[in-house]
DNA sequence: TTCTTTCGCAACTCTTTAAGTTACGAACGG
DNA sequence: CCGTTCGTAACTTAAAGAGTTGCGAAAGAA
């Protein structure tokens, strides 16, 4: 798998999911699927899990399977959920000892505030049942 | 240094230079401030003198200095000058087997695109000039 | 000319972060 | 009670950025 992807992953996923909502998948499944590792997947789906996105179950014919129905889930929910934040911010605790470089980073922060902002409001605009509704291939393989 | 901070160190430079427009200063010297190498600073800074920021002059008395006024340059013309992307895009080359997946991908990337305009839009309503010229402690120090 | 300063750049090491892997206990169904 | 599947910790590997070293080129000073 490529750096930073969780974010892939977990809506590949969920957008799966959303296509075929009455079945349960196993990590190792959705690991093949999706070219990783189950352990990677349950890292990931986990913290969806605690965002109320999914429910797991455990044990025999246990997996994973959306908690809510997937047009009720948007691209922010599970952006948010990831708690990863694409507009980097260095979470920058140093003291600086000098002015122009504290004004600076206020004002760079502020702008990065807004941008992420504006990333979520365009992220909540899609569902992940758009995003799965849309396999003309799919279904000849 | 910490981690993705030339842009960091780009604007703390540049918003000193708009100080003391006059005068050249040295990488050694610029990176001293910065807490951080020269090397380091003629990479970043070298950047900069490519779109056109700022100057350099090799040898006795060399050093940089800005390119134009302070004025007119804002904190996009450097975000662009760096060539990083803090909306982070995943350079995604590989072709995706799975339909699902290159329709969500185009749909997150058509975002981030967005999303970065906004960015660039927003620190191109801010200049060097207006960062570095605020600094009351500055002069007592 | 020769010396010193300073940038330009390549090549290397160090550090950090994320992904991948192994392992094992807990839960649950058959 | 046995096999399946998640939950999680601990470790290894891979990639990227920052830091470092070294040396050549350029340019002014002596």
């Amino acid at each position: 798998m490529k750096r930073n992807s969780r974010l892939s992953l977990a809506l590949h996923t969920l957008s799966h999911m959303a296509q075929d909502t009455g079945r349960t998948q196993t990590s190792s499944e959705i690991a093949d699927h999706a070219g990783t590792n189950p352990v990677v997947v349950r890292r990931v789906l986990g913290k969806l899990r605690k965002a109320g996105l999914l429910t797991s179950v455990r044990g025999h014919s246990g997996g994973w399977r959306l908690a809510r129905p997937s047009h009720e889930i948007t691209l922010a929910d599970v952006y948010l959920a990831l708690e990863e934040s694409l507009v980097a911010t260095r979470a920058d605790t140093e003291v600086h000892a000098c002015q122009v470089e504290r004004h600076l980073e206020g004002r760079v922060i502020e702008i990065l505030n807004e941008v992420e902002a504006t990333l979520v409001d365009r992220l909540s605009t899609t569902t992940i049942a758009e995003i799965g509704d849309c396999q003309p291939l799919e279904k000849t393989l």
